[in-house]
DNA sequence: GCGGCTTTACTTGTATGGAAGTATGGCTTA
DNA sequence: TAAGCCATACTTCCATACAAGTAAAGCCGC
């Protein structure tokens, strides 16, 4: 009999924490922008303590930066950070493929294409925020399907720095571009090719290289290095 | 010109995040153990607050875990955090290992020789911290050695569940072992053969698959899962 | 002896005031 | 006009007090 979880009730903090990484994450806090505890404290009806503190979380996200006695910043992204983070998820999600092509798991192939679907009626309505979701949740499953859904929780904090940059970048002829990639991989996956699908996915994440710089002389001013 | 890089003064709390930090990574704070605002704030002659933030950033690292009118205590070592930190690890270094195969860097194989030779001299004299330093670092140059040195920062939050788990499990044989891998993973790389070098390197990187389950026996009060 | 309640000593969470550092705009002065 | 000083209005950092929840020891009644 499992034993339910109990979880402590949200503090402040760690609420504030939550809303301030989602907003960061949509670019509804653009990078560069300015926050200040107080005025954030009186937002919200509380003290300047618990907003302290989820900025203290969101610097160790990478979201925000606490420049002593002179404010707290959104962090800009940075290129750098991205391309490693890129190139990370490459190396892992091409072993987690492999394995998979040799596994063949039927349920979670059959999730994987379900999730197809999903993206086909999100980018047919344009509702891109559901459409990423999918794309996260297509791309979870290749850990799950190997075994290793734990590794996804680790690259969280690396896929932090790449949903900014998607999200700035998400047009409808990336997400057409991208549904069709999501076919090869699956296409791959399904056929026990190992190789094909390694080939599929490295293609499909080396699209980056090239939305990167393109959306970085578009804001400049979002981004560093 | 570079202009100087002007760092703030370090704050009570990240001095007192780093000295954790350092103290449960060697594993002089134990898996488990209870820490206390209070008594901390007493030890070092300041107020709760900074010691507080100190935490924050502790669980924000993994390492330890706060409980609201609980306590707050090191984390456990996760045993499916460190397979999965393993796998990341083996698959990203992997295609690093190839890039340097191909390229061959005169100066990158040669401080790897010398960290080689580094590690030699620490073995015989079983000094364990100069050792595992230096085999970071020859791990390290191989990130720098294919030109993406910030994959290895990046790498940093998951290579802290592993440390703890090195410094547990850290023998001579292990040490002499590691060395012998080392010299494989360099002689591939200096030959130019990528497909050796990801063997030797994957082999290597496997070996911690057969001292977990030891370990685990061994303190199973350290770990979870 | 033993189950259950109460007290008490802890824990972290939040509020608030002041200290110290930084940036900016305006004034002074040459 | 322009350079330099200075007051002022911010910022984050730290200290302190109090609030609220937890856990364990001890007492009480049976």
């Amino acid at each position: 009999m499992d034993s339910p979880v109990i979880t402590p009730p949200p503090s402040t903090a760690s609420q504030v924490h939550d809303w301030l990484r989602r907003r960061v994450q949509r670019g509804d806090l653009a990078p560069g922008a300015r926050l200040s505890e107080t005025e954030i404290a009186n937002e919200i009806g509380t003290s300047r303590q618990p907003v302290r503190e989820a900025f203290i979380r969101l610097a160790g996200d990478g979201l925000a930066e606490v420049r002593p006695q002179r404010g707290t910043y959104i962090s800009k992204i940075s290129v750098s950070a991205v391309l490693s983070a890129r190139l990370i998820r490459e190396a892992v999600e091409s072993d987690l493929a492999r394995m998979i092509a040799t596994q063949r798991p039927a349920r979670v192939l059959a999730a994987m294409r379900e999730e197809i679907d999903h993206q086909r009626r999100a980018d047919d309505r344009a509702e891109v925020e559901a459409f990423i979701e999918s794309d996260d949740r297509f791309h979870r499953l290749l850990a799950a399907g190997a075994g290793h859904e734990a590794v996804w929780n680790d690259l969280e904090r690396l896929k932090a720095q790449m949903n900014r940059l998607r999200h700035l970048s998400m047009r409808a002829f990336d997400r057409a571009h991208t549904i069709r990639q999501h076919v090869d991989i699956l296409d791959a996956l399904e056929a026990g090719d190992a190789d094909a699908a390694e080939r599929a996915l490295r293609t499909h994440l080396r699209q980056m290289l090239t939305e990167l710089p393109r959306i970085a002389v578009q804001k400049p001013e979002y981004f560093t290095e």
